[in-house]
DNA sequence: ACCCATTTTGCAACTTGTTGCATAATGTGC
DNA sequence: GCACATTATGCAACAAGTTGCAAAATGGGT
Protein backbone atom coordinates (compact mmCIF):
# COMPACT_ATOMS: atom_id res chain seq x y z
CA UNK A 1 0.00 0.00 0.00
CA UNK A 2 3.02 2.63 -0.69
CA UNK A 3 2.07 3.77 -4.15
CA UNK A 4 -1.27 5.68 -3.08
CA UNK A 5 0.48 7.42 -0.49
CA UNK A 6 3.34 7.82 -2.61
CA UNK A 7 1.49 9.80 -4.74
CA UNK A 8 -0.60 11.86 -1.82
CA UNK A 9 2.66 12.68 -0.78
CA UNK A 10 3.36 14.43 -4.61
CA UNK A 11 0.41 15.83 -5.00
CA UNK A 12 0.75 17.70 -1.51
CA UNK A 13 4.54 19.10 -2.60
CA UNK A 14 2.61 19.98 -5.45
CA UNK A 15 -1.09 19.42 -7.29
CA UNK A 16 -0.57 17.79 -10.56
CA UNK A 17 -2.09 15.52 -13.09
CA UNK A 18 -1.26 12.02 -14.32
CA UNK A 19 1.21 12.32 -16.86
CA UNK A 20 2.68 14.70 -14.76
CA UNK A 21 3.02 12.97 -11.52
CA UNK A 22 4.73 9.61 -13.90
CA UNK A 23 7.52 12.12 -14.78
CA UNK A 24 7.96 12.96 -11.35
CA UNK A 25 7.87 9.64 -10.16
CA UNK A 26 11.10 9.21 -12.94
CA UNK A 27 12.92 11.78 -11.08
CA UNK A 28 12.46 12.64 -7.81
CA UNK A 29 10.31 9.78 -6.24
CA UNK A 30 12.13 7.09 -8.01
CA UNK A 31 15.46 6.68 -5.67
CA UNK A 32 13.43 4.27 -3.78
CA UNK A 33 9.88 3.71 -6.23
CA UNK A 34 8.32 3.27 -9.76
CA UNK A 35 5.21 3.75 -10.92
CA UNK A 36 4.32 3.32 -14.52
CA UNK A 37 1.45 5.98 -15.77
CA UNK A 38 -1.30 2.77 -15.83
CA UNK A 39 -0.42 2.28 -12.03
CA UNK A 40 -0.65 6.02 -11.44
CA UNK A 41 -4.07 6.76 -13.34
CA UNK A 42 -5.72 3.61 -11.80
CA UNK A 43 -4.57 4.67 -8.62
CA UNK A 44 -5.61 8.39 -9.31
CA UNK A 45 -8.93 7.04 -9.99
CA UNK A 46 -9.24 5.12 -6.79
CA UNK A 47 -7.90 7.64 -4.75
CA UNK A 48 -10.65 10.22 -5.89
CA UNK A 49 -13.51 7.51 -5.69
CA UNK A 50 -12.84 7.37 -1.83
CA UNK A 51 -12.67 11.10 -1.32
CA UNK A 52 -8.89 11.49 -0.65
CA UNK A 53 -8.02 13.47 -3.30
CA UNK A 54 -10.72 15.57 -5.96
CA UNK A 55 -9.77 16.70 -9.43
CA UNK A 56 -9.36 20.73 -9.89
CA UNK A 57 -12.90 22.01 -11.08
CA UNK A 58 -12.97 22.04 -15.20
CA UNK A 59 -16.05 22.30 -17.39
CA UNK A 60 -15.65 18.98 -19.59
CA UNK A 61 -15.53 15.70 -18.68
CA UNK A 62 -12.37 14.96 -20.59
CA UNK A 63 -10.57 12.74 -22.14
CA UNK A 64 -7.66 12.51 -23.39
CA UNK A 65 -7.72 16.36 -21.46
CA UNK A 66 -5.50 17.39 -18.76
CA UNK A 67 -6.68 17.04 -15.47
CA UNK A 68 -5.29 18.30 -11.86
CA UNK A 69 -5.61 16.89 -8.69
CA UNK A 70 -5.32 18.08 -5.32
CA UNK A 71 -5.69 16.29 -1.80
CA UNK A 72 -8.10 16.89 0.68
CA UNK A 73 -7.64 16.51 4.19
CA UNK A 74 -9.29 13.60 4.98
CA UNK A 75 -5.70 12.41 1.99
CA UNK A 76 -3.51 14.22 4.52
CA UNK A 77 -5.24 12.15 7.20
CA UNK A 78 -4.75 9.66 5.58
CA UNK A 79 -0.99 10.31 4.82
CA UNK A 80 0.13 10.96 8.64
CA UNK A 81 -1.77 8.05 10.10
CA UNK A 82 0.78 5.78 6.95
CA UNK A 83 3.52 8.05 8.27
CA UNK A 84 2.76 6.80 12.38
CA UNK A 85 2.33 3.53 11.32
CA UNK A 86 4.92 0.67 12.15
CA UNK A 87 6.00 -1.44 9.02
CA UNK A 88 8.73 -3.74 9.11
CA UNK A 89 11.58 -3.04 6.51
CA UNK A 90 11.14 -5.76 3.16
CA UNK A 91 14.25 -7.31 1.53
CA UNK A 92 15.33 -6.28 -1.51
CA UNK A 93 14.07 -7.34 -5.02
CA UNK A 94 16.51 -7.32 -7.49
CA UNK A 95 17.11 -10.48 -9.63
CA UNK A 96 20.85 -9.74 -10.48
CA UNK A 97 22.22 -11.09 -7.90
CA UNK A 98 20.30 -13.77 -8.40
CA UNK A 99 21.30 -14.85 -11.62
CA UNK A 100 25.22 -14.35 -10.18
CA UNK A 101 23.88 -17.12 -8.15
CA UNK A 102 22.44 -19.39 -11.00
CA UNK A 103 25.39 -18.69 -12.85
CA UNK A 104 27.43 -20.34 -9.88
CA UNK A 105 24.99 -23.49 -10.68
CA UNK A 106 24.95 -23.80 -14.45
CA UNK A 107 28.55 -21.73 -15.16
CA UNK A 108 29.16 -17.82 -15.94
CA UNK A 109 27.81 -18.22 -19.77
CA UNK A 110 27.74 -14.66 -20.70
CA UNK A 111 26.98 -13.36 -17.50
CA UNK A 112 30.26 -10.84 -16.72
CA UNK A 113 29.55 -8.35 -19.48
CA UNK A 114 26.12 -8.33 -18.24
CA UNK A 115 27.54 -7.21 -14.79
CA UNK A 116 29.61 -4.60 -16.30
CA UNK A 117 26.48 -3.06 -18.29
CA UNK A 118 24.60 -3.01 -15.05
CA UNK A 119 27.93 -1.67 -13.22
CA UNK A 120 27.96 1.44 -15.77
CA UNK A 121 23.92 1.85 -15.56
CA UNK A 122 24.01 1.82 -11.97
CA UNK A 123 27.46 4.60 -12.35
CA UNK A 124 24.93 6.72 -14.50
CA UNK A 125 22.00 7.01 -12.11
CA UNK A 126 24.55 7.90 -9.38
CA UNK A 127 26.12 10.62 -11.35
CA UNK A 128 22.23 12.02 -12.38
CA UNK A 129 22.03 11.77 -8.46
CA UNK A 130 24.45 13.58 -7.82
CA UNK A 131 24.11 16.63 -10.32
CA UNK A 132 20.71 16.60 -8.50
CA UNK A 133 22.40 17.15 -5.03
CA UNK A 134 24.40 19.96 -6.78
CA UNK A 135 21.92 21.21 -8.73
CA UNK A 136 18.91 21.61 -5.98
CA UNK A 137 20.85 21.65 -2.68
CA UNK A 138 23.47 24.58 -2.89
CA UNK A 139 24.90 25.16 0.40
CA UNK A 140 23.21 27.37 2.85
CA UNK A 141 20.12 27.58 4.91
CA UNK A 142 17.35 24.68 4.12
CA UNK A 143 13.72 23.96 5.13
CA UNK A 144 12.84 20.41 6.90
CA UNK A 145 10.95 19.60 4.19
CA UNK A 146 14.11 20.58 1.98
CA UNK A 147 16.67 18.47 4.37
CA UNK A 148 14.35 15.44 4.95
CA UNK A 149 14.55 15.63 0.71
CA UNK A 150 17.99 15.85 0.85
CA UNK A 151 17.91 13.24 3.22
CA UNK A 152 16.08 10.71 1.22
CA UNK A 153 18.67 11.73 -1.87
CA UNK A 154 21.53 10.85 -0.56
CA UNK A 155 19.71 7.15 0.54
CA UNK A 156 19.13 6.62 -3.22
CA UNK A 157 22.91 8.02 -3.51
CA UNK A 158 24.56 5.58 -1.07
CA UNK A 159 22.39 2.52 -2.77
CA UNK A 160 23.73 3.26 -6.17
CA UNK A 161 27.05 3.36 -4.47
CA UNK A 162 26.60 0.06 -2.99
CA UNK A 163 25.76 -0.96 -6.41
CA UNK A 164 28.86 0.16 -7.78
CA UNK A 165 31.31 -1.09 -5.71
CA UNK A 166 29.52 -4.07 -5.33
CA UNK A 167 29.41 -4.82 -9.06
CA UNK A 168 32.98 -3.73 -9.74
CA UNK A 169 34.07 -6.01 -6.97
CA UNK A 170 32.00 -8.68 -9.04
CA UNK A 171 33.34 -8.10 -12.55
CA UNK A 172 37.22 -7.88 -11.38
CA UNK A 173 37.04 -11.20 -9.30
CA UNK A 174 35.11 -12.66 -11.96
CA UNK A 175 36.39 -11.06 -15.12
CA UNK A 176 39.94 -11.41 -13.72
CA UNK A 177 39.88 -15.43 -13.34
CA UNK B 1 9.73 -14.00 -13.65
CA UNK B 2 12.69 -14.54 -11.52
CA UNK B 3 10.69 -16.52 -8.67
CA UNK B 4 10.60 -19.64 -10.89
CA UNK B 5 14.43 -18.99 -11.49
CA UNK B 6 15.61 -18.73 -7.84
CA UNK B 7 13.85 -21.66 -7.41
CA UNK B 8 15.45 -23.63 -10.08
CA UNK B 9 18.70 -22.77 -8.89
CA UNK B 10 17.89 -23.58 -5.62
CA UNK B 11 16.71 -26.80 -6.62
CA UNK B 12 20.24 -27.60 -8.49
CA UNK B 13 22.15 -26.66 -5.74
CA UNK B 14 20.12 -29.19 -3.84
CA UNK B 15 16.69 -31.24 -4.53
CA UNK B 16 14.61 -30.36 -1.72
CA UNK B 17 10.66 -30.26 -0.83
CA UNK B 18 8.93 -27.02 -0.83
CA UNK B 19 8.98 -26.04 3.09
CA UNK B 20 12.87 -26.66 2.77
CA UNK B 21 13.17 -24.39 0.16
CA UNK B 22 11.35 -22.02 1.99
CA UNK B 23 13.71 -22.15 4.62
CA UNK B 24 16.55 -21.59 2.43
CA UNK B 25 14.74 -18.97 0.75
CA UNK B 26 15.11 -16.84 4.74
CA UNK B 27 18.89 -18.02 4.66
CA UNK B 28 21.33 -18.10 1.63
CA UNK B 29 18.75 -17.24 -0.91
CA UNK B 30 17.20 -14.28 0.71
CA UNK B 31 19.98 -11.45 0.56
CA UNK B 32 17.74 -10.44 -2.67
CA UNK B 33 14.87 -12.20 -2.97
CA UNK B 34 11.90 -13.17 -0.86
CA UNK B 35 9.25 -15.88 -0.89
CA UNK B 36 6.48 -17.26 1.16
CA UNK B 37 5.69 -21.09 1.27
CA UNK B 38 2.69 -20.06 -0.66
CA UNK B 39 4.64 -18.73 -3.63
CA UNK B 40 6.68 -21.62 -3.29
CA UNK B 41 3.97 -24.45 -3.55
CA UNK B 42 2.09 -22.49 -6.23
CA UNK B 43 5.31 -22.22 -8.33
CA UNK B 44 6.40 -25.59 -7.79
CA UNK B 45 3.26 -26.98 -8.95
CA UNK B 46 3.89 -24.20 -12.15
CA UNK B 47 7.03 -25.73 -12.76
CA UNK B 48 6.37 -29.12 -12.56
CA UNK B 49 3.52 -28.81 -15.05
CA UNK B 50 5.44 -27.16 -17.67
CA UNK B 51 8.23 -30.33 -17.30
CA UNK B 52 11.37 -28.06 -15.75
CA UNK B 53 11.11 -30.01 -12.43
CA UNK B 54 9.85 -33.51 -11.43
CA UNK B 55 8.81 -34.93 -7.61
CA UNK B 56 11.21 -37.38 -6.96
CA UNK B 57 8.98 -40.65 -7.25
CA UNK B 58 7.37 -41.67 -3.99
CA UNK B 59 3.91 -43.93 -3.60
CA UNK B 60 1.40 -42.48 -2.07
CA UNK B 61 -0.49 -39.31 -3.31
CA UNK B 62 0.30 -36.89 -0.84
CA UNK B 63 -1.38 -34.38 0.51
CA UNK B 64 0.49 -33.06 4.01
CA UNK B 65 2.88 -35.56 3.16
CA UNK B 66 6.57 -34.59 1.98
CA UNK B 67 7.49 -34.01 -1.19
CA UNK B 68 10.65 -33.66 -3.06
CA UNK B 69 11.54 -32.07 -6.39
CA UNK B 70 14.43 -32.21 -8.34
CA UNK B 71 15.27 -29.91 -11.96
CA UNK B 72 15.13 -31.72 -14.90
CA UNK B 73 17.38 -31.19 -18.21
CA UNK B 74 14.57 -29.01 -19.39
CA UNK B 75 14.53 -27.04 -16.61
CA UNK B 76 18.09 -26.06 -16.49
CA UNK B 77 18.09 -24.78 -19.97
CA UNK B 78 15.58 -22.29 -19.42
CA UNK B 79 18.06 -21.43 -16.45
CA UNK B 80 20.26 -21.02 -18.51
CA UNK B 81 18.62 -18.66 -21.06
CA UNK B 82 17.33 -16.67 -17.66
CA UNK B 83 21.53 -15.71 -17.22
CA UNK B 84 22.04 -15.48 -20.41
CA UNK B 85 19.19 -12.52 -20.71
CA UNK B 86 19.55 -9.04 -21.05
CA UNK B 87 17.77 -7.73 -18.25
CA UNK B 88 17.87 -3.69 -17.26
CA UNK B 89 18.17 -3.06 -13.31
CA UNK B 90 14.63 -2.37 -11.64
CA UNK B 91 14.82 0.49 -8.50
CA UNK B 92 14.27 -0.63 -5.32
CA UNK B 93 10.94 -0.56 -3.62
CA UNK B 94 11.32 0.11 0.18
CA UNK B 95 8.45 2.31 1.64
CA UNK B 96 10.80 3.75 4.43
CA UNK B 97 12.75 6.28 2.79
CA UNK B 98 9.17 7.49 1.15
CA UNK B 99 7.35 7.79 4.60
CA UNK B 100 10.49 9.93 5.70
CA UNK B 101 9.87 12.09 2.26
CA UNK B 102 6.00 12.28 3.08
CA UNK B 103 6.94 13.13 6.52
CA UNK B 104 8.85 16.01 4.99
CA UNK B 105 5.25 17.20 3.88
CA UNK B 106 3.09 16.52 7.22
CA UNK B 107 5.45 16.78 9.51
CA UNK B 108 8.01 14.44 11.24
CA UNK B 109 5.50 13.13 14.10
CA UNK B 110 6.53 9.87 15.44
CA UNK B 111 9.23 8.78 12.33
CA UNK B 112 12.16 9.10 14.61
CA UNK B 113 12.08 6.57 16.71
CA UNK B 114 10.84 4.21 13.46
CA UNK B 115 13.96 5.32 11.94
CA UNK B 116 16.00 4.14 14.40
CA UNK B 117 13.82 0.77 14.79
CA UNK B 118 14.85 -0.42 11.44
CA UNK B 119 18.59 0.40 11.73
CA UNK B 120 18.44 -1.88 14.45
CA UNK B 121 16.86 -4.04 12.12
CA UNK B 122 18.81 -3.78 9.40
CA UNK B 123 22.12 -4.06 12.06
CA UNK B 124 20.94 -7.42 12.97
CA UNK B 125 20.51 -8.76 9.58
CA UNK B 126 23.53 -7.46 8.98
CA UNK B 127 24.97 -9.32 11.82
CA UNK B 128 23.44 -12.12 10.86
CA UNK B 129 25.21 -11.93 7.25
CA UNK B 130 29.07 -11.21 8.58
CA UNK B 131 28.45 -14.68 10.61
CA UNK B 132 27.09 -16.42 7.14
CA UNK B 133 30.49 -15.33 5.96
CA UNK B 134 33.01 -16.34 8.86
CA UNK B 135 30.70 -19.82 9.24
CA UNK B 136 30.21 -20.88 5.63
CA UNK B 137 33.98 -19.89 4.01
CA UNK B 138 36.67 -19.82 6.31
CA UNK B 139 39.39 -18.51 4.04
CA UNK B 140 41.11 -21.29 1.41
CA UNK B 141 40.66 -22.76 -1.83
CA UNK B 142 36.87 -22.26 -2.81
CA UNK B 143 35.23 -23.92 -5.63
CA UNK B 144 33.87 -21.35 -8.43
CA UNK B 145 30.40 -21.76 -7.33
CA UNK B 146 31.76 -20.87 -3.58
CA UNK B 147 33.19 -17.76 -5.17
CA UNK B 148 30.02 -16.86 -6.72
CA UNK B 149 27.86 -17.54 -3.59
CA UNK B 150 30.01 -15.67 -1.13
CA UNK B 151 30.06 -12.83 -3.62
CA UNK B 152 26.33 -12.98 -3.52
CA UNK B 153 25.97 -12.97 0.58
CA UNK B 154 28.69 -9.42 0.25
CA UNK B 155 26.41 -8.10 -1.80
CA UNK B 156 24.02 -8.52 1.00
CA UNK B 157 26.28 -7.37 3.43
CA UNK B 158 27.06 -4.39 1.15
CA UNK B 159 23.39 -3.44 0.56
CA UNK B 160 22.70 -3.64 4.81
CA UNK B 161 25.65 -1.53 5.57
CA UNK B 162 24.49 1.29 3.21
CA UNK B 163 20.83 1.23 5.00
CA UNK B 164 23.02 1.32 8.72
CA UNK B 165 24.66 4.06 7.17
CA UNK B 166 21.89 6.43 5.80
CA UNK B 167 19.86 5.48 8.68
CA UNK B 168 22.02 6.29 11.52
CA UNK B 169 22.72 9.48 9.83
CA UNK B 170 19.17 10.19 9.30
CA UNK B 171 18.27 9.32 12.98
CA UNK B 172 21.34 11.74 14.12
CA UNK B 173 20.31 14.94 11.58
CA UNK B 174 16.50 14.46 12.34
CA UNK B 175 16.79 13.27 16.06
CA UNK B 176 19.65 16.30 16.95
CA UNK B 177 17.63 18.65 15.86
C1' DA C 1 -9.35 22.40 -43.65
C1' DC C 2 -6.68 18.29 -43.30
C1' DC C 3 -2.93 15.16 -41.94
C1' DC C 4 0.02 13.56 -38.50
C1' DA C 5 2.85 13.26 -34.47
C1' DT C 6 2.51 14.04 -29.58
C1' DT C 7 0.34 14.44 -25.25
C1' DT C 8 -2.81 12.73 -21.97
C1' DT C 9 -5.97 9.68 -20.20
C1' DG C 10 -7.77 5.27 -19.84
C1' DC C 11 -9.42 -0.04 -20.39
C1' DA C 12 -8.62 -4.98 -20.12
C1' DA C 13 -6.05 -9.02 -19.51
C1' DC C 14 -2.48 -11.02 -17.27
C1' DT C 15 1.21 -12.12 -13.84
C1' DT C 16 3.06 -11.76 -9.37
C1' DG C 17 2.73 -11.16 -4.47
C1' DT C 18 -0.14 -11.34 -0.02
C1' DT C 19 -3.37 -13.00 3.45
C1' DG C 20 -6.14 -16.13 5.71
C1' DC C 21 -7.52 -20.41 6.18
C1' DA C 22 -7.87 -25.70 5.50
C1' DT C 23 -6.19 -30.32 5.62
C1' DA C 24 -3.20 -34.23 6.13
C1' DA C 25 0.77 -36.45 8.24
C1' DT C 26 4.16 -36.70 12.04
C1' DG C 27 6.05 -36.49 16.59
C1' DT C 28 5.64 -36.01 21.87
C1' DG C 29 3.85 -36.51 26.33
C1' DC C 30 0.87 -38.88 29.10
C1' DG D 1 -3.66 -45.08 21.84
C1' DC D 2 -5.30 -40.31 22.54
C1' DA D 3 -4.75 -35.23 22.77
C1' DC D 4 -2.08 -31.73 21.00
C1' DA D 5 1.50 -29.07 18.98
C1' DT D 6 4.34 -29.11 14.85
C1' DT D 7 5.45 -30.06 10.15
C1' DA D 8 4.10 -29.92 5.41
C1' DT D 9 1.18 -29.07 1.59
C1' DG D 10 -2.38 -26.66 -0.49
C1' DC D 11 -6.78 -23.65 -1.95
C1' DA D 12 -9.09 -19.35 -2.75
C1' DA D 13 -9.70 -14.59 -2.74
C1' DC D 14 -7.59 -10.52 -3.09
C1' DA D 15 -4.12 -6.63 -3.97
C1' DA D 16 -0.36 -4.87 -6.57
C1' DG D 17 2.40 -4.61 -10.61
C1' DT D 18 2.94 -5.32 -15.84
C1' DT D 19 1.89 -5.21 -20.75
C1' DG D 20 -0.42 -4.00 -24.76
C1' DC D 21 -3.49 -1.36 -26.76
C1' DA D 22 -6.95 2.43 -27.69
C1' DA D 23 -8.92 6.83 -27.94
C1' DA D 24 -9.64 11.80 -27.19
C1' DA D 25 -7.43 16.29 -27.25
C1' DT D 26 -3.62 19.32 -28.88
C1' DG D 27 -0.37 21.52 -31.78
C1' DG D 28 2.11 21.95 -35.53
C1' DG D 29 2.84 22.09 -40.71
C1' DT D 30 1.06 22.53 -45.44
Amino acid sequence: MSLPHAILTALLEKPSSGLELTRRFDRSIGYFWSATHQQIYRELGKLEESGLIRALPSEVPARGRRKEYEVLPEGRRELCRWVERREDPKVGRDPLPLRLRAAGVVGLRNLVPELARHRDLHLARLREYEEFERRDFPGGALTEQQRVQLLVLRGGIDMERGWVSWLTRAVDELGGG
